[in-house]
DNA sequence: GGTCTGCAGCTTTTT
DNA sequence: GCTGCAGACC
């Protein structure tokens, strides 16, 4: 333990011998949160004999979650296993289902992603008839999760919006669609917060026993926190007040999905005799890029203040290239990188962040010959139609009460149930008020049903039954092959002759692969917690810090992780800060946190880059640059990189291709040739993996290929620069 | 009941 | 420029 204060300073001391009472620790970007509150654990329990059981310690995401378990047990040892360190999405679960039945829902209840809120906020929409001309889906799923995040419930929504015809509707909508939610017996990611502080309100056993339990509780990011999530953990605190919040104002980048910012602006409000520290002290970067973050984040006026100082030096200047094009700063970019790589760097130290997953497309394309990257974001593989598919199976097989899963899945694949068949099924549901599932066991009293398709119905209804008989004592993985194999989904794939039906066998059998791993890493081998860990998981949480490949992400999945190098692309009025950051300052406030949190990303140097036009909706988009670039000091800019210099010919595009091609050049072994390739030669990719040549293209100079990759589409690649291999 | 086609809307950000 | 969906057609 006296190891550990060795290497904290004064304030993160205090931080971590504060453990009775309120305390909120304004942490700055890099002032060693995760060490402090790791520390603050392992002195609680070692030094304060404190109960590792009675600690509860919420963050952000999974990762975060497991990586301060990690570094716990790497102090304490097994005993770690015993405290609560999770999301609040996964904490709520462990409570719900232990004792969500005392309000009315069954714990074997589902959780709907944002897929299936959308699927049924429309057969809401639809049975209401409100045309999506009117108000789009878009607008009510908008309007009612900002509703839940303040724990505005469907029924007070209506009282307060009774007066506004369009409100009004949206109100109807969100009672329609809690009911029906209840009688699925499915939770939405808002109601594993709601239900859980509806629990806690209604059951006072239930609430006591949480409050005895855990005495001490830790919330991580709590600026990100929305009012729900505020209302939970005040209920759990509200006796003993052991409350410890780390968070940073500065830093409050989800404003957008109901993160008030006024829960750690209020927190010495709401609790009285609250301590109060500052972690100012950065040991991330060097001093110009932090200069650089503290001169951006002053623009803003609501905030706490505080000022982020290091003693490192000031280090290299910040880059920052403005391109001709959205193409020229993804070459840019590119280039650069492999010079850095030349240099001795290596691919992992580097992180390329934008605005919008949709920047990462030209970068993709940019770096496919010739830089090794891993994408984070965009469409997940579980959000994928086949994974989805399979998965509703199983949620319907876990809870038959599922609708939504049963109406994704009753015709898939074809087996004769049209939609007309369906429309009747569920008129007969809703007059009886049953389940989708229980009026199809009474498919033979539905009125105008065909003999066909009431033979179809059993079939299915048979299929479905044998999969629930089964799924007690097999496991997850298995269930999974049955299904496919039984259902007739995989031979209907098989039978396909689209590529992209190769792909989705292919993505098929990797999650039968993320089926055995589970089985292999957890405990509880459930179908239901399968399903359930799935769903909580972010694309971050994969993250690989070990793989040599450049990162490219969102500013937004960024957070909380660092990197030697830092790409901050996308640096235009228009797109970063968006063009509603002119029209709201509210929201210009949030993307200047946003830029903040960016900046504060990079140790050693960073790049910032945007380009004079872009390509956006199909059409050429100008853009000035970036009000955040003009907000930092003109000394900590290096103007090196001036379009003069890296623009030699005028509408030339080939800017940056010398340093691409030495580098290509040194990784020639092992091309393809042309007389290898034919069309459905099977190869293998650097990056894109196993794929099948469809057409060969020599009429230009250069030999195109265009090749179905298994998991990855087709793309185009040219025969001399691909990373090919034949298999 | 299944398949094809034209058009609208999309780009914030995610547990 | 791409995708997903509604409506027309088979």
């Amino acid at each position: 333990m006296e190891n550990i204060f060795k290497r904290l300073n004064k304030e993160q001391i205090e931080a971590v011998k504060t453990v009775e009472g309120p305390v909120l620790i304004l942490a700055g970007a890099g002032s060693g949160k995760t060490t402090v509150l790791t520390s603050r654990i392992a002195y609680m329990i070692r030094e304060k004999n404190i109960y590792p059981s009675s600690i509860l310690a919420i963050t952000f995401t999974n990762k975060a979650a497991g990586e301060m378990k990690e570094r716990v047990k790497r102090i304490i040892g097994e005993e770690a296993d015993r405290m609560w360190i999770s999301t609040f999405h996964s904490a709520c679960v462990r409570i719900l289902r232990r004792d969500i039945d005392k309000i009315g829902y069954n714990s074997n209840f589902a959780i709907y992603d944002s897929d299936d809120q959308r699927v049924l906020i429309r057969d809401c929409m639809k049975e209401l008839s409100i045309n999506d001309k009117d108000i789009t889906d878009r607008e009510i799923i908008g309007k009612i999760g900002e509703a839940k995040d303040r724990l505005i419930s469907a029924d007070e929504f209506k009282r307060t919006n009774s007066g506004n015809f369009r409100t009004n509707k949206i109100a109807d909508v969100y009672l329609l669609y809690e009911k029906k939610k209840k009688g699925f017996n499915a939770l939405d990611f808002d109601d594993l917060i709601i239900k859980t502080v509806d629990l806690f309100n209604k059951n006072k056993e239930v609430l006591d026993f949480y409050r005895r339990k855990f005495k001490y509780v830790m919330v991580d990011e709590y600026q990100d926190t929305n009012h729900a999530q505020y209302k939970l953990v005040n209920l759990l605190s509200q006796e003993h007040k052991n409350i410890c919040v780390v968070g940073d104002d500065d830093q409050c980048i989800y404003e957008w999905r109901g993160a008030d910012i006024n829960n750690i602006l209020d927190f010495e409000k709401d609790y009285k005799n609250a301590k109060v520290i500052k972690l100012e002290e950065n040991y991330r970067s060097y001093g110009n890029i932090l200069k650089a973050a503290n001169s951006v984040i002053q623009h803003n006026t609501n905030r706490k203040g505080k000022a982020l100082r290091t003693e490192a030096e000031d280090g290299e200047k910040l880059r920052y290239f403005r391109a001709e094009s959205d193409k020229d700063e993804a070459r840019f970019v590119a280039s650069e990188i492999l010079r850095l790589k030349d240099e001795g760097k290596s691919f992992g130290d580097i992180a390329v962040l934008y605005r919008t997953n949709a920047q990462s497309r030209l970068f993709e394309e940019c770096f496919i010959n010739s830089i090794p990257y891993k994408l984070i974001g965009g469409t997940r593989f579980y959000e994928r139609r086949e994974i989805k598919d399979i998965l509703s199976y199983l949620k319907l097989i876990n809870n038959p009460l599922d609708d939504i899963s049963l109406k994704r899945i009753i015709n898939v694949p074809k087996r004769n149930i049209g939609d007309t068949t369906v429309q009747k099924i569920q008129e007969y549901a809703n007059e009886l008020e049953l389940s989708l599932y229980n009026a199809l066991l009474d498919v033979d009293s539905i009125p105008g049903l065909s003999g066909r398709s009431v033979t179809s119905v059993n079939k299915f209804l048979s299929l479905i039954n044998s999969f629930i008989k089964i799924k007690e004592d097999m496991k997850v993985s298995d269930l999974i092959k049955s299904i496919i194999n039984d259902s007739g989904y995989l031979d209907c794939l098989q039978k396909s002759t689209l590529v992209e039906d190769r792909a989705r066998i292919e993505n098929i059998e990797e999650l039968v692969t993320s089926a055995v791993q589970f089985e292999e890493s957890s405990e509880d081998q459930s179908l239901e917690k399968y399903l359930e860990d799935i769903t909580l998981v972010a694309d971050v949480d994969k993250y690989d810090e070990d793989a040599d490949a450049v990162t490219l992400m969102t500013l937004h999945s960024a957070k909380g992780l660092e990197f030697p190098i830092v790409f901050m692309a996308g640096m235009e009025n228009g797109v970063f800060p968006g063009n509603k950051s002119f029209s709201m300052e509210s929201e210009m406030e949030e993307s200047r946190r946003l830029c903040y949190v960016g900046i504060t990303r990079a140790k050693e140097r960073l790049y910032l880059t945007g380009a004079e036009m872009r390509m956006q909706y199909g059409r050429h988009e100008f853009h000035s640059e970036s009000d955040f670039i003009l907000e930092i000091p003109k000394d900590l800019i290096e103007q090196a990189l001036q379009r003069k210099i890296a623009k030699p010919v005028i509408n030339k595009r080939v800017t940056f291709e010398p340093d691409f091609k030495s580098y290509l050049n040194k990784n020639t072994e092992n091309r393809l040739e042309e007389s290898q390739v034919k069309i459905g030669s099977k190869v293998k990719h650097k990056l894109f993996g196993k794929g099948t040549v469809i057409t060969i293209d020599k009429s230009t100079g250069s030999t195109k290929l265009k090749i179905a990759f298994e998991n990855m589409g087709i793309k185009d690649l040219i025969l001399d620069m691909a990373p090919l291999e034949l298999i």
